[in-house]
RNA sequence: GCCCCGAUAGCUCAGUCGGAUAGAGCGCACCCCUCCUAAGGGUGAGGUCACAGGUUCAACUCCUGUUCGGGGCGCCA
């Protein structure tokens, strides 16, 4: 319709520039908005507005000759000249009743576009390291890339959604150290666990399974393990430091012991034990959560493939590389980063860095037309240097899109429940989806702009009210559900042709309203999808489920009245119809009965 | 110190890439079920859009500065 209501504009202002009114080109983008106030019509146009200064005429004067050359069409019921110039659109109500057939014709469909047809996208989310268990922030982002994909999807785009998974680094050494210290612990030896290693309960499991599995085959003197090693920093109850150490020394030096005394084989065993349970536990976790990806993607094969040595070729062909103090630095500083960065360090590792370039490289080298990352905010500063060094490559950076997510602060009866009181980790994602349900998670996730701190009121998302916006918009989809089941136990007849041929019976405001907020949902996925901002679904979904509501508390869907019934029963359907399509891009269900 | 994000009703937030009288939910004060689930609907009060300049026919929106809040500035990932 608004395409519509543009191309008759355009056709208008044609007109007016062979009769030398208007000089230069037609806009090709005619502004074109929903109307705020119903007053207003249904669409509005500030376009003389924008030509009037180039036309040297005024707005109103300007407005009323291109409304004069309007073609006719039989959508339009009304134009009218408003305010300082805006030309304003009242549509025939046939031209927003037929959205009920659209939406009764397409149903699953309805909504869905071409605008993305023959374009890949890829989505990269979460991506945590497989340290631990996904935690609350962790899970927005999820909920939140998972949705940004289905939006583009929805709109027509080939989506490739993947998690990268940061199998390689110094962290996962970490995690390793850990487990085995805690399967010594296991195996009666006494230790100072180290201030940097991991204290998760999930540490001591998968200790516990070795020994299980295993027996003594990986037990060591802890004494071994622990000789002429750097001195840790160690605290006390408190939090207090008691002793002072170097801890990042003392972790890796642990590191080394560790192959040492273990051999690379047994090492390797653990190594791998720990990022297998780990991953394992995630992936069924996300999958719970509705998330799936169409791929894991190894950052150690990548290491192994050779990308991030070909990479740091690439950037040393490009004359963008050079070495100082033992390292290799990459001169990012060159396209706008605050410095320069290592990509290989003294000790001959490339860093994090290094494989991300890698990373992006190679995505970009498998043809999508657009990268999408989604980050925690607290990444922010990593963008540019990412950019820079795809442009130093010779690739344009502007393929890659950062989307930010900020923190979720969760809230418990207007207390902050962020952290669990006691080793002071993060509430686990599996202990927020246990509390809320998934619905509710999902929603509340996506409710806010990303780059908004989220505060998330876990009493609300519990509770069973219209106060919650996740179960307000779920009740309208079973309203409409419950009002079929009464039809049934009435044993009233119903037929939807009937009920298709009498649409011009929804002549109620309430009913009018409505089918306003119907026919804006393909609009809505277009807007959230292309700006990335699954919140505007979302916010649609409410007041749509609004809507509905006010309608159903005015007026009776199952009247006497065949005809008129039927109608109804159509408009309910559709509606019902829209809400279950939106709530299931945000990943939420649409129960039948509640 | 430098950089990024935010500041809109008592609270939590929208505000469609500059447009008409700035919106919604919660909270507060009221009203509405002999009737398809009241897990609902409605009415009212409530605003110097942080502050000061600037650009424009038009600024919550764009630019500059200031204040306040959050985050980031490793040969960590």
């Amino acid at each position: 319709m608004k395409t519509h209501l543009q191309a008759l504009v355009t056709q208008a202002l044609q007109h007016l520039l062979g009769e030398g009114l208007l000089s230069g080109a037609v806009p090709t983008d005619v502004p074109m908005e929903r109307a705020r106030d119903r007053n207003h019509g249904d669409f509005a146009s500030a376009i003389a507005l924008m030509l009037a200064k180039a036309a040297g005429r005024k707005p109103r004067e300007l407005a009323e000759r291109i409304v004069a050359a309007l073609p006719g069409s039989d959508h339009v019921a009304k134009v009218e000249i408003a305010g300082p110039g805006f030309i304003n659109f009242f549509l025939a109500p046939t031209a927003y009743r037929a959205v009920v057939e659209q939406i009764l014709d397409r149903g699953n469909a309805f909504g869905r576009g071409e605008l993305g047809a023959g374009r890949r996208v890829q989505v990269e989310f979460v991506s945590a390291n497989p340290t631990g268990p996904l935690h609350v922030g962790h899970g927005r982002g999820a909920a939140f890339g998972a949705t940004v994909a289905n939006l583009l999807d929805a709109v027509g785009y080939q989506v490739h959604r993947e998690y990268y998974v940061n199998d390689a680094g110094r962290q996962m050494n970490i995690l390793a150290v850990s487990i085995w210290l805690r399967y010594l612990e296991h195996c009666g030896e006494r230790l100072q666990f180290p201030s940097n290693g991991y204290r998760g309960d999930y540490v001591r499991a998968i200790a516990a399974r070795i020994y299980a599995e295993h027996g003594g085959a990986y037990v060591m003197p802890a004494a071994r393990v622990f000789k002429n090693l750097p001195q840790d920093d160690i605290q006390d109850e408190a939090g207090n430091l008691v002793t002072v150490g170097d801890k990042e020394a003392h972790i890796d030096a642990l590191v080394e012991r560790a192959k040492t005394l273990l051999g690379n084989h047994r090492y390797r065993f653990i190594f791998d034990l720990g990022l297998n349970t780990i991953l394992d536990d995630i992936r069924d976790d996300l999958r719970e959560f509705g998330v799936v990806y169409e791929k894991w993607y190894s950052e150690r094969t990548l290491e192994a493939s050779g990308a991030v040595e070909k990479a740091i070729d690439r950037l040393r062909d490009a004359g963008y590389v050079y070495e100082q103090d033992g390292a290799s630095w990459f001169r990012s500083s060159a396209f706008g980063d605050e410095k320069d960065r290592v990509v290989r360090r003294e000790n001959g590792q490339t860093t994090y860095f290094a494989s991300d370039i890698a990373y992006h490289l190679e995505k970009f080298e498998r043809g999508f037309d657009l990268v999408i990352d989604v980050w925690g905010a607290d990444h922010h500063g990593y963008i540019p240097r990412v950019k820079a060094a795809l442009q130093a490559m010779g690739e344009n950076p502007d393929r890659l899109a950062v989307l930010l997510v900020q923190f979720a602060i969760l809230y418990r009866g207007g207390e902050r429940a962020q952290m669990s009181t006691r080793s002071g980790e993060f509430v686990t994602l599996r202990e927020l989806r246990r509390e809320v349900g998934n619905d509710a998670a999902r929603f509340f996730y996506v409710m806010r702009k990303s780059e908004q701190h989220l505060d998330f009121d876990l009493d609300l998302a519990k509770s069973q009210s219209k106060d919650n916006p996740v179960y307000y918009v779920q009740y309208a989809h079973a309203r409409v559900c419950s009002v079929l089941r009464q039809l049934r136990e009435k044993e009233l007849s119903r037929d939807e042709a009937r009920g298709r041929a009498h649409l011009a019976l929804l002549t109620e405001p309430h009913e009018e309203l409505l089918l306003v907020a119907l026919s804006r949902y393909p609009e809505v996925v277009e807007a959230a999808a292309l700006n990335h901002e699954p919140h505007q679904l979302a916010h649609y979904l409410r007041e749509l489920a609004n809507a509905f509501h006010a309608y159903y508390n005015e007026h009776r869907v199952l009247v006497s009245d065949d005809a008129l019934r039927d109608a109804r029963l159509n408009l309910s359907l559709a509606t019902r119809q829209v809400i279950k399509n939106g709530l299931a891009l945000l990943g939420v269900s649409a129960p039948e009965v509640m």
